[in-house]
DNA sequence: TTTAATGCAAAAGATTTGCAACATG
DNA sequence: CATGTTGCAAATCTTTTGCATTAAA
């Protein structure tokens, strides 16, 4: 489990506590263990991840809670969203500027920066389909977890 | 519904004929007619859509045979799959160099090319995660029919 | 003829919903 | 205190599986 920096937790969490009193979203304790869990790790776990992961911490949490409170985190843009093949949904709380790579075997997601990549602008043959909101490369490959297995 | 020239939809079914002999998987009136649905259109349809448009040709096809053949091609690499947030994973026959626009409201998803983009390389960091085989962009957005609806 | 694929129906998984009890602002 | 949120259980939706039948090579 990859592990953020503490500081780095602390300002995802002042920032999910400013977005929700500005939107009037209420601050349960299940919501603040919710984006927690997802604030504190680069792994971004699945929906039953998230689940198995808050329960340690609030034994009585529902799984629909934790969907509800996904789904309201990805609306407030304070997480987001992504998904491949096979895998379930992932959720992910870097909202600064990175890259995906994702293993198409195993699901296994890692972020990644370039700036070489931040410099690219998307070609404006995409205003014909609409407006772009994000622009980020996706890497597919194997990693080398399963590429150990494989042999 | 985005149609593909015959031509290129030609193309498709010679590869996919040459890639199922190749590897012995058999050529079964259902898998030519799924293939087929998928090579005709650029639209990313999800099993459900390829289910409906397979079933005015053969009346008889089942659901989970459409899952099965749909696996099976992409594990063939004959089709590539992709998913976002809330919407459920969608396939693609076109195998060149292109990128996605995906609106996030609606899911609808549209090729795009760029010569540009394509001369991108994945840093060399990516080979601490593994090996990477494919390399796209993923622009998101809202497309022009949501955003007339949004207003 | 041999082997694999299909269709059916049923199971399994994942996600969502209605509603009474409860916590937050 | 008013309103929105939670937990529960049940419903819904999506995807997968076992198995007898059928079709491809």
């Amino acid at each position: 489990m990859e592990m953020i920096s503490r500081q780095e937790v602390e300002q995802r969490m002042k920032r999910f506590e400013a977005v929700c009193r500005n939107k009037s979203v209420k601050l349960t304790h299940q919501r603040i263990e919710i984006f927690r869990e997802i604030a504190l790790t680069g792994d971004h776990p699945d929906a039953e991840q998230v689940f198995k992961r808050v329960r340690k911490r609030i034994p009585t949490v529902s799984l629909d809670t934790v969907y509800r409170t996904l789904w309201l985190l990805s609306d407030l843009g304070l997480i987001v969203t992504l998904s491949s093949g096979r895998e379930r949904t992932r959720f992910d709380a870097n909202l600064s500027n990175h890259h995906h790579f994702i293993c198409s075997q195993c699901g296994l997601t890692r972020d990644f920066y370039s700036s070489e990549l931040d410099d690219i602008r998307p070609p404006e043959t995409l205003d014909a389909f609409g407006e772009v909101k994000n622009f980020h490369i996706e890497a597919r490959g194997i990693c080398r977890r399963c590429a150990k297995k494989n042999i």
